[in-house]
Parts: structure tokens; C-alpha cells; sequence
DNA sequence: GTGATCCGCCGAATTAAATTCGGCGCCTTC
DNA sequence: GAAGGCGCCGAATTTAATTCGGCGGATCAC
């Protein structure tokens, strides 16, 4: 993970389907060698893969909420249980697994205010092990397209 | 959007390097025809782009945070500054401007504890428009990888 | 210091994909 | 029933991905 891999990475956070060419050229190198150092990143887990990202509205979603929940008992089973039936529901974009008063924090899109509520009502009401979900309203979701590596920690000098 | 728009959206949603070819076949379309639809759903602004997807701890970022924050005053100027700021964070991974008692959660990433501690104590502790903040660990962060369309907003029969 | 070895980079040749464009068929409209 | 428009197709062309043999610098043993 050098200065060109990061760079490799860069780009292709920025635009995932940058041709060979393009990119090597950006890079001052040759395709050959930044084909390679691409399929490189990809072996080594690094690029997990490349995804298309599409407009929610044009999904017709239009509104986005986040579902703050607890479950109980907080046993394994019953975390990746609830983590697997409700990812694979259409509405949830993403599901983050916390520490603190909260369990989960689950993102969810409908098509309007009623759809949620019928969606909160189908799939959070019923479930036995949801012992309380607070709904918030998200107006706005900004995402930061690049991340940069972040620095090695090293020793302060005391 | 009919189903071969959506049929596309899905397949490029799942890898977004997918060759044209490959996609065409896999719609039983023609290439030229398949590219055509690509192209459209691009200019129409529903597919928004392609982003590759890269490993947290491969760019030092094992620490994820949720960071609920409340500004005052809730004034458009001092919203706007507090999105565009926090965003151009390296740290940051994405805002979510809230409706409820939190204003917004920020989603931040770092080396580990030591790191985020420090990230917070520079950069909102600091800040005089938030007024507080209570800081989540996410243990697991998953990801439904394909957003398909939802049904429109049909009437109920009575 | 010197020779051997390894590793990564390069560039030409080959294979495969993207792109263009003229034409065909179907559906709509009058 | 004829005219027009639209979307799809497939061959031709342009461009890109991929392969692979070789070069050069760095490393290591002696």
C-alpha cells in the first residue's frame, strides 16, 4: 500500500469505472503495471468490489428515516438473527450494530410517510425480541466520496 | 425505468465494472442496445455514478463512530456551514441531517480509540455552534447491496 | 566489491470490449 | 391503411484490456 496503490484507490473511489488507460495515464505509468497494481488491491481485499450508485428518488424513495432500535436478549443468536432478516428487507439501506443505549441503528427508505409507517408497523411492532424503536426523519444524506488512508499511529514524544 | 432499466440498475448495482457485453447477454439484449439504456439512465441522473468500494482497515480506519449532534442556532447559514465543514473531514465518512432531538449523525471513522478522541476533541468540542454530542461505537456496519424500486403509492381499496 | 537473483515495470502483440451507425420492424396516429 | 417515430439490432470501426518476454534496479550472499 504505497503512494501509487493510494492514488489507484483515490481514483477509482471517485469514479469506479476509469478505464486502465486513463487511469495509468493519470498515474505517469504504463497500463500493463497499473492493470497489475489494480488486480492487486482487488486479491488482496483492499477493493472490495465496484458498485453503481443510483437515485433513491428514482427507486421511489423518497423518504429516508432512521430506525434508533433494542433488542433483547442481547444474545448472539438473537444480534446476527435480526442483523440477517433485516438487511434483507427492500426498504434497509444499511444496518449499523452499536454500542450504548442503542442496539442497532437502521436505515431505511419508503416511498412516503405511510409506507413507513406501514413498514415500522409490519417489521418492527410484530418482532417479539424489539423491546422499544425510536423513528427519526432524515432530511439530507451526505456521503464523503474519497476516504484517504489515515495516518499510522505513532509514539508521541512525551 | 421499465423492468430492463431495473434489471440493469440491479446488475450494476451488484458490480459496476460489469462489461457491457456481459450485461447484454446476461438481459438476452443486444450490446448496442444495452449501452443505450446505460447511457440513458446515466444523462436522466438514476445512475448517479460508479465508486469503487474499499476495505476500512486496509486505509487504517479500524475505530467507526456514530457522533449525534446538536447545533444552535438552527439557523439555514450556520446548517449548511456545519455539512459542508464536517464533510470535507478526512474522518468522515457521511452526514445525516436529521429531523428529531439530534440535528445530525455523524458517521467517522479513525485509527483507533486514541485517535477518535482526539478527532473529537479537536473538532467539536471546539466548535461553538454545537451545543452537544453524544458519540455511539459501531460495532458492525452492514450494507444491503442493491436497492431495487418500490412499488408506486397505490390507493387502498376501502 | 561482485555476481546472482528477484521483483516490479515496461511496451508490443493479441484478444476482447466499447462505440457508431444504417436499417429493420413494430406501434401509434390520423 | 399509410406515415411517422421509436427502439432494437448487428456489422464495422475504434478503443481498451490482457498477456508475456525482456529490461533494470535493488538486495543478498559470499
Amino acid at each position: 500500500m504505497d503512494e501509487l496503490d493510494s492514488a489507484i484507490v483515490h481514483h477509482l473511489q471517485l469514479d469506479g469505472r476509469l478505464s486502465n488507460r486513463a487511469l495509468a495515464e493519470k498515474l505517469g505509468i504504463a497500463p500493463s503495471t497499473c492493470l497489475e497494481r489494480t488486480r492487486l488491491l482487488h486479491r488482496r481485499g483492499i477493493i472490495q468490489g465496484y458498485r453503481a450508485q443510483v437515485s433513491l428518488s428514482a427507486l421511489n424513495r423518497s423518504v429516508q428515516a432512521m430506525v434508533a432500535t433494542q433488542i433483547r436478549p442481547l444474545r448472539r443468536d438473537v444480534v446476527a438473527a435480526f442483523e440477517k432478516s433485516v438487511t434483507q428487507l427492500p426498504e434497509v439501506v444499511s444496518v449499523y450494530t452499536m454500542a450504548g443505549s442503542d442496539d442497532f441503528l437502521v436505515h431505511v427508505t419508503a416511498q412516503d410517510i405511510d409506507h413507513l409507517h406501514a413498514f415500522l408497523l409490519d417489521h418492527f411492532t410484530e418482532r417479539r425480541e424489539i423491546i422499544s424503536f425510536r423513528t427519526s426523519i432524515i432530511y439530507q444524506h451526505l456521503t464523503n466520496p474519497v476516504l484517504g488512508p489515515l495516518p499510522p499511529t505513532t509514539e508521541q514524544r512525551p
